[in-house]
DNA sequence: CTTGACTCTATATCTAGGTACAGGGTTTAG
DNA sequence: CTAAACCCTGTACCTAGATATAGAGTCAAG
């Protein structure tokens, strides 16, 4: 019973290398070895692997997730605890929402002004970006 | 009439070692040099650096920036080249916005289920990201 | 003429999240 | 018994966009 390195990375859908480095990065919790050093883990190292990996989906950093799973490994901890970081990501989320729609208005208005053909020497999107200003 | 790498970097507003960067990475000309081996820039190395950073702001990367200066400067090239880049630029924008809408949404929808409170090991948001899928 | 501000090159460091390689030891199938 | 396939540690490398440091040379003011 247990899994060695190679088989948590297949099943976890990750390099074998991600495993050791999530395993120094302390998002992995250091499994018991067998007298010839090989790691053993217990089946639910998947699980945990495939948990990063779906947190990352969802914008956490793995600074953020280590800190989702000691909420969910620490039993004095909250649910509350847990909404905190998601509220905290989901305004993250909307501040970059919208910066990149700052950015895509000034882009699609100097597409506007363009004629898209002439030199471009005198093509009014570079001569625009000299003084564009972004803003959220 | 010149100006030192120091003043360039103060009136781009950036710092010294990033103008020697941008030299190295091709996105400002080798500058002539005096007897001593100084960097002596033409005035408008300054629009140079703004025009870069302003690009920065509008999400273009140095390699886009790079290339935006090569048609700029090509007399060959037209308006068309850099509204193919700013069209795909905008495309890339509003994919990045969608993949953020759509971790918003999963966390948003997370939310609503959690009620906030009681233990952690039962916290329906970490239940969920087991299970959870971004798509965009 | 000295001193402080400036510049030079080359190299190292940083963040974040990994990936690759070298040089070994182990396990398993045949 | 041997060879392939696996595992170990330690170290180096990668992207992107810079920033910092070391050690040396130069310039300008007083």
């Amino acid at each position: 019973m247990g899994l060695k390195i190679g088989e948590v990375a297949k099943r976890g859908g990750v390099n074998l290398q991600t495993i050791r480095y999530y395993e120094r990065e302390r998002l992995l919790p250091k499994p018991p070895r067998l007298s010839s050093g090989y790691r053993m883990f217990p089946a639910d190292a998947v699980h945990r692997v495939r948990f990063i990996k779906r947190a990352q989906e969802l914008g956490f950093s793995l600074a953020e997730i280590r800190e989702l799973l000691s909420i969910q490994i620490d039993p004095k901890k909250e649910c509350s605890d847990v909404q905190r970081l998601a509220k905290a990501k989901i305004a993250d989320i909307d501040e970059k929402i919208r910066t990149l729609e700052a950015m895509k208005r000034v882009l699609s208005g100097l597409m506007q002004i363009c004629p898209g053909s002439g030199p471009s020497s005198e093509c009014p999107i570079l001569e625009s970006i000299h003084s564009a200003e972004v803003r959220a």
